[in-house]
DNA sequence: CCAAAAGTGTTCATCGTACACCCATGT
DNA sequence: ACATGGGTGTACGATGAACACTTTTGG
């Protein structure tokens, strides 16, 4: 997420097929490597980055979806803090951040495929806190908000989300404030691994946010 | 579901590796045949059914999971009406119906799959109305409570549950009633698409039922 | 007539929603 | 002093949770 709009990571494809067009980040599982293990080696080769959000989505396999080979892809999903990524080593791979509101045609059943993994994104962004994984290390409440209004291309009334958020339980307040966005400054809080396993653990409920998918 | 018990179906291996263990229905995609129509005719080919409710699970892809060839496997998850089952025909294949609380060791990593299975069931009952594929086309109010238990492990009080089942107008009342369980007989009922497409447009809820799960 | 399952209503606590004003500060 | 974004509280309605008795009927 980035000026307040969650952006993909699309590709310029530098061989053929299709060489020039757009595309997702995608490879080749080798002999001996995990799906999981290929997705990461893949995903590290363009960012440069290890310590990312990374999951399944979906495999794809129409007959057809290939106009060459048969082709089956295993899509997978991942959050990037966009912070993080190094602009100069993503554009020399050809790369650049898309908004998802602007999506240009991409290959073979790409779009698709960014179809299923934004509607992964709104349902798991309910029910788990890994928006969080979409924002540095540490963030103020109203980023959280503009977040999830970026996610849910919706308005959500401060107040509420605050108090929603804040009774979660899952935030470390740091006595620290982020000055950037106002002469106020706005409280900077970190997400906390043990106070999350708590909420896991107690209560068990569900939800982070009540909002309407679909 | 039967007899008040979640079952899955398993296969006893007729060919090697592994003759003679037990493992969940498989097979392989053929040349130019999409990954969904190769789930579709493996389940036709051993339950003689057509109208399934199936779809894609995960797809399992750790390099040694197969002690010899290294194979990737697109797992698929399907909602089967027990009786609509010809028990001979599942028997003929070498099949038979194994309930989830006690299953035996399986071949490769098909245990862990029947877990992934029942988790995805256990989160998507409570968000749309797929438990009703394990039932018969008409079902009574308890019967769908039986089910739910068996999914969820747990009791849950008669009249909250039908308060909230109903409430979600999905279903329509038939004048009949089931008598093989009671003396005074249960309404039958009946799942109502338009209903549940109404269901869906007006108030887009989420949540057909709220329980915790894990 | 009785056992066994089906069916029904109310109270209470919690939570989501709507909504408007004061606070802190850099310029 | 003021503009800008950060921060706070309350009242109302909806919904989930707990809980016990009446109804029907085949044997």
């Amino acid at each position: 997420v980035d000026e307040g709009q969650l952006k993909i990571l699309l590709l310029e494809r530098d061989f053929e097929p299709a060489k020039g067009q757009l595309s997702l980040i995608g490879g080749f599982v080798q002999d001996q490597e995990s799906l999981d293990a290929a997705a990461y080696r893949i995903l590290y080769h363009l960012t440069g980055l290890r310590e990312i959000f990374l999951e399944q989505l979906h495999t794809f396999g129409e007959a057809d979806r290939d106009p060459g080979d048969r082709v089956i892809s295993v899509a997978y999903f991942a959050l990037l803090k966009i912070q993080e990524l190094d602009p100069d080593h993503v554009r020399d791979h050809g790369a650049y951040w898309c908004p998802v509101s602007s999506i240009p045609p991409l290959i073979f059943d790409h779009n698709r495929m960014v179809e299923v993994a934004l509607r992964r994104l709104r349902i798991q962004a309910k029910v788990r806190p890994i928006g969080l994984k979409l924002l540095p290390e540490e963030f103020t409440l109203p980023q959280i908000q503009e977040l999830f209004e970026a996610i849910y291309q919706r308005k959500l009334d401060d107040r509420n989300f605050r108090k929603k958020i804040l009774q979660l339980e899952i935030l470390e307040k740091l006595n620290r404030k982020d000055k950037r966005s106002s002469k106020k400054g706005a409280f900077l809080y970190r997400f906390n691994e043990e106070k999350y396993a708590n909420y896991l653990k107690n209560g068990d409920r569900f939800e982070m946010l009540t909002i309407d998918v679909l």
